[in-house]
DNA sequence: ACTTAAGCGAGACGGTACGTCTCGTCTTAAC
DNA sequence: GTTAAGACGAGACGTACCGTCTCGCTTAAGT
C-alpha cells in the first residue's frame, strides 16, 4: 500500500504567510476603490498592508499581476450555459457581461487590463487567457447554436461577439450613464431575426 | 470712430515662436509613434524638440492637452453627410470611424483619450467636447432620418450609436486583427431592417 | 578699453542655491557627529537638510565626496612652515597633526577616509591628493632641512614621516586615551639627536 | 563499564556539524581574500558554504565575530620572548608585528578589527582582548627590560609601544609600498640609544 | 534708438515612486 | 537540538519624471 498522493511537492523552508498575502490583496482592493488603478502604487499597497516592499514584489512582480489577483473573484465571469433557446443563451451571455462590468472593483481592473496594454502587455495577456478567452469560447458556441437554428441576424460569430462585447463595454465602461436595464433587450432585438 | 477689432489684445513683448511650437508638436508625434502615450514624457518631448521644459509646460499644461494638439489633424473626423439614403449615410458614418481609428497616430491618441479618464479627466473631456460630440450629433441625425424612413432595426438612437462606436472600437482598437473590410457591411446588415 | 575679465564662464540656467548647499553640508556635519560615518545615509542627510535626494546626488555623487566637502574646513591642515630650527619645524608639523586629528569632525572624516579605502577608493584618493600629499611634501622638506643640518636621528625621510604620522594616528585615533600633551616632546626627543 | 567523564553535559538532539562549521569558516576566508571585509556578507558566506543563514547567525552573531574566528590562526601573534639583549627582544617584537601584518588574510582582518570600531565595537573589543593586549603586555615587558638596562632612547613604555605599533601599522597597512625590509633596523636605530 | 515685456533655453529644486539589495529575524519540516 | 530553506519587515540604495522655480538672453512692438 503506497501513498496515493505522491505528487505533493516536498515543501521546504518557512511557508508563505496567508495573513500577509490577504492583507496585501485587501490593501490593493481598498486602494483600487479609493484611488483607481493608475494612482495605486506598490509602495502604497505595501504600506497599507503593513508588509514590506520586498514581500510584495516577491509574489506580485508587477502592479498588473497584483490587481488581477486582488480582484480575481470579482472578475470571474463564468461561462455561457446552454439553456435550450437562442434567446435565453444570448441573454445569459449579455447579462453576465453587464453584471461583471458593473461591479465596482471588476470594472476598474478590467478597464485597466484592457487599456494598459501598451504599458503592461503581460497584464493584458494574462487577463485575456484567464478570463476573456474561456468566456468568449462558450459565448461563441452559444452563438453558433443560434446560427444553426437559423435564429441569428448574422452568420459571422466573431462579428456578433464584437457587437455584444463592444456595445456593453461602450455603454458600461465608457459612457457611464445608465440605460443598462434595456440594453440586453435591445441587443437581443437586433441580433435575433 | 472706434477701433473695429477691439477684442485684439495689444500684444507686447516677444511673440511666441512658431518654430518652437512646431518642433514640440512634431517631437510629440514622433515619440507617440515610437513609444506610445504612456511612455511619452514631457521631459522627453522637450528634449527631443530642443525646447525647455518650461516652454512646453507654458503652452501645454498636461500631457493630454499636448498630445491632442499634436494629433489634432489626424483625430478630426468631420461630420456625417446627408446622402439621401439610410444605407449611404450609415455607411459614411461607419467608414469615418473605421478610417479614423485606423490612422496610426490617431488610434494611439484616441485610445489614450478614451481610456485615461481616471488619470486625466480633462483630456477625456476636451476630446469629447471637441471631437466626439460634434460627430455623434450628426451621426445621431443620420440615424434619426433612417428611423423616420422606417429603415432601422431599432428605434433607439443612442443604442444604435453605442453599437456602431462600440463595435468599431472593439474591433479596431482592442482586438487588432483585421476583418475591418467586411465590418461596415456586417454592421449595415444588422442595423438596417 | 576692453573687458579685462573675459574669462568668466557664462552662467546659464537657475543658479545653484547656496542655502540648500549649506543646509546639506550642515546636516551632514550634524549626522557625522551624532552617528558617525558608517551610519550616515544620503537619505538621512537629505531629509535632515529639507532637501530632496536628487539634489544631494546631483552635487555629491557619493557619501565620501559629501563628507569630505562637509568637513573641508576642519580637515585642512595647512603646511609645515620653515621656522629656522629643526626643533621648531618638527614641533609645528607634529602639533598640526595632533590638533587636526583631535577635532571631533575631522577625526571622524579622516578616519573614514583612511579606513574605507576598500569600499570607496575614490574618497581615499581625493583625501590623499587634496590634504595628505601637500602637507606631507612640506613635512618632508622640514625633515630634509633637519637632516642637512645634522640634527636628525635618522636620515630616511619617509621613515621619519611614517614614525610621526603613524605614532600620532595610533595615539589620537586608535588608542583614544589622552597623553596627547607630552606626545610632541616625546617624539622630538626621539627624532632629534 | 560506565562513562568515565561524568562531567560532560548530557548533550541532546542533533550535535553540531563540524563539517558545516569548517565549511562556513573556509567560505569566510575565501570571500575575505576575494572581496575584502566590507564586501563580505553573511548571506554570501552562507551561500558559498552551502549552509543556511540561520546556521551562520546561530554560531557567529556578527560579521566581526565570524571573521575573527575564521582568521584566528593567522591573527595569532604569540608573545615577545626574552632573548637576553634589548636589541634582540625589540627586534623580535617588531618582526612579529611586521610578519603578522604582512599575511594577506591577517592584514585584512586586523585592519577591519582596528578600523571598524564605530560600526562594530564588539569586534574591536574582542580583538584587543584576545590578540592585542597579550602581545602588548609582553612587548611592554621587553621595553621595560631595555629601560632598566639603560638602552632605550625614551623611558615612556606606552609611548615606545605606540611608536612601534603605529609606525608598522602605517607602513604595512596604510601606505602599502614595501620598504618593509629596512623597517626593523630603522626603528631599532631610533629606539636604542 | 530705447524701452519694455513676454518668450525662451538651461537647469536647479522638492517630491515621489520605482525596483533592487542586504540586513537580521522568524517559521517550518527533515534529520 | 541542529539543520537547510526561505519568507518576512525594515529601510537605504541610486534613478527617473514630475511640475515649479529662477536666471540671463533674445526678440519684437511701442515709444
Amino acid at each position: 500500500m503506497t501513498d496515493e498522493s505522491a505528487d505533493v511537492p516536498p515543501r521546504r523552508g518557512r511557508p508563505r504567510s496567508t495573513k500577509t498575502r490577504e492583507a496585501v490583496l485587501a490593501a490593493a482592493r481598498e486602494l483600487l476603490l479609493e484611488s483607481g488603478y493608475q494612482r495605486l502604487t506598490m509602495e502604497g499597497v505595501a504600506s497599507r498592508a503593513g508588509a514590506s516592499k520586498s514581500t510584495v514584489y516577491r509574489w506580485w512582480p508587477t502592479k498588473g499581476v497584483l490587481v488581477l489577483d486582488a480582484a480575481a473573484d470579482e472578475i470571474a465571469i463564468g461561462s455561457v450555459p446552454d439553456r435550450g433557446t437562442t434567446e435565453d443563451d444570448l441573454r445569459s451571455a449579455i447579462e453576465q457581461l453587464i453584471e461583471t462590468f458593473s461591479r465596482p472593483l471588476a470594472s476598474i481592473v478590467i478597464f485597466a487590463a484592457i487599456t494598459t496594454v501598451e504599458a503592461d502587455p503581460e497584464m493584458a495577456a494574462v487577463f485575456r487567457e484567464k478570463y476573456v478567452y474561456p468566456w468568449r469560447l462558450t459565448a461563441a458556441q452559444a452563438i453558433e447554436r443560434g446560427i444553426e437554428r437559423g435564429d441569428m441576424a448574422s452568420d459571422n460569430t466573431q462579428f456578433i461577439l464584437d457587437v455584444i462585447v463592444g456595445t456593453v463595454f461602450q455603454r458600461t465602461l465608457i459612457i457611464k450613464e445608465p440605460m443598462t436595464e434595456g440594453l440586453a433587450d435591445h441587443l437581443l432585438g437586433l441580433l435575433i431575426s
